[in-house]
RNA sequence: GGUGGGGUUCCCGAGUGGCCAAAGGGAACAGACUGUAAAUCUGUCGGCGUCAGCCUUCGGAGGUUCAAAUCCUCCCCCCACCA
């Protein structure tokens, strides 16, 4: 099948500039194209999945992809999206975080295909470009009345309060000028991005056309949404990062399971690499059994292992059944529960300078405040050792702890507020 | 610069002297149901608490009053129209 009708299947072609043409292009195998990914963050999240995984399947599909970071662009910040101006960041941060992403680039590729993927950035073709290079090589072709009606400056031109610098004014033309560096090095013709991309795309196919005389491509993705209206990829805490150190393997698995009936097989397609007819397989199986949750548990399982790898999966796996398996704690095998809840928080008492229930909560932050955690007990949120607790003033004995002392793992107490988040009482 | 309208608890938004920690909605958290889903229903939703109450909050600073989100003075910011 030809990656563009793969990608049309999956529901990843929002816009495209020229769908036949586009199509022929990537009929020949080792085609380029590129996606820009730029360093806001640490990490990548799982809001960069659909761009990322795309250029792995053009990449597992026989093309040449450029995974490119916005070393540049990162430093000018782009008013794609965004109702208001962005703080610049500090240079040497954007870099450091620049190196970062391309460490988990090069990650994920690596165990996704088996290859290296080709990684740039853009600061090093934009750093020795002079002012008046820029303005008359590349600014020349672009006439402001143009880049006036492109929805990203115009939604900051109409909100008079906070306007648009002229510095983010200008990002469309560094991303133009990227895919014309790209497309003239490296026979690029293809750029690709999320829905939000477009004029930015638009930008570089623009001054292609007319510094190269040549046709090149844009693609972008829809929007990611959920089917009940809340916005893709943020949990309790925050974004889902990919980073196992900002979000443990355990809740990026958590996430995923979690998907909505009516969302799962949309992101099934978007997010891993199952075919047609297994997608349709489990689509079959959400219809027959909602409640075994079978298109859930490959969904996250896919994913996981997409970035965390196998063995991460495994022991996420174990950890699941661990605190969502029937069994009582107490019954089960202590290591397997320590690993189970080794990203849970967790906190050291003096076993004599214990404080009351309520505090434990707010300590562990599974309560915000100790009325809350009284008001939680109350409404029999909270479990201890996964028996309720209905008295707030209950005081935590020697027979609470799970384990021995000094056994490997240490004797700790579990605590639950409602179904997901747990604690640890350890003494120390 | 002028005139008018505003700034309320996470967000929107009611409240014009005591019955106001402040209506209603949203978000969030929890409970029930179920399937670690959605929808629905219920509860909570400033902090502390021995649950009596205490403390902090209505753009900022003062003031009037037994009592102020509400009245007065000054200041800051936003919006609309005019210049």
């Amino acid at each position: 099948m030809n990656i563009f009708d793969e990608l049309t299947w999956r529901g990843l072609v929002h816009q495209v500039s020229d769908a036949e043409g586009l199509r022929k292009y990537l009929d020949a195998p080792g085609q380029a194209m590129y996606c820009g990914f730029d360093p806001t963050a640490e990490s990548l999240h799982i809001g960069n999945l659909v761009p990322l995984l795309s250029l792995v399947r053009m990449l597992r599909a026989g093309h040449k992809p450029i995974f490119l970071l916005g070393g540049a662009t990162g430093l000018i910040g782009d008013p794609s999206g965004k109702d208001k101006e962005r703080e610049l960041s500090n240079q040497a941060a954007v870099q450091a975080r620049a190196e970062r992403i391309r460490a988990q680039m090069e990650a994920f590729v690596e165990r996704n295909t088996g290859q290296k993927p080709r990684v740039m950035n853009n600061y090093d073709w934009v750093k020795d470009m002079s002012a008046i290079e820029l303005l008359r090589d590349v600014g020349k072709h672009f006439t402001v009345n143009w880049m006036l009606a492109k929805d990203s400056v115009k939604g900051r031109i109409e909100r008079e309060e906070t306007g648009i610098s002229y510095t983010e004014f200008s990002y469309m033309i560094l991303q133009g000028y990227d895919f014309y560096h790209l497309c003239k090095e490296y026979g690029c013709r293809l750029q690709i991005g999320g829905g939000d991309q477009w004029g930015n795309i638009t930008a570089g196919t623009e001054l292609i056309r007319k510094k190269a005389a040549g046709d090149a491509y844009a693609l972008t993705f829809p929007l990611i949404t959920t089917a009940s209206g809340k916005k893709f990829g943020k949990s309790e805490k925050g974004a889902i990062f990919m980073s196992p150190a900002l979000t443990s393997p355990y809740a990026f698995y958590q996430f995923w399971i979690n998907t909505e009936d009516a969302d799962v097989v949309k992101f099934l397609k978007y997010f891993t690499f199952l075919t047609q007819e297994d997608i349709a397989a489990l689509e079959a199986e959400v219809a027959r059994a909602p409640q075994e949750r079978a298109a859930q548990k490959a969904l996250a399982a896919q994913s996981t292992i997409m970035v965390h790898g196998e063995e991460e999966l495994a022991k996420v796996l174990a950890a699941t059944d661990a605190l969502f398996g029937k069994g009582d704690l107490r019954a089960l095998d202590h290591g397997t529960l320590a690993a189970a809840l080794e990203s849970a928080p967790a906190k050291d008492y003096a076993f004599a300078a214990l404080p009351d229930l309520p505090q434990i909560l707010v300590d562990l932050n599974l309560c915000p405040s100790k009325g809350q955690a009284r008001k939680d007990i109350q409404a029999g949120a909270v479990s201890l050792n996964g028996d309720k607790v209905s008295d707030a003033a209950r005081a935590l004995t020697e027979d609470d702890f799970l384990g021995e002392v000094n056994a490997t793992h240490g004797a700790f107490v579990v605590l639950r507020k409602g179904k997901k988040n747990y604690g640890l009482v350890r003494l120390g």
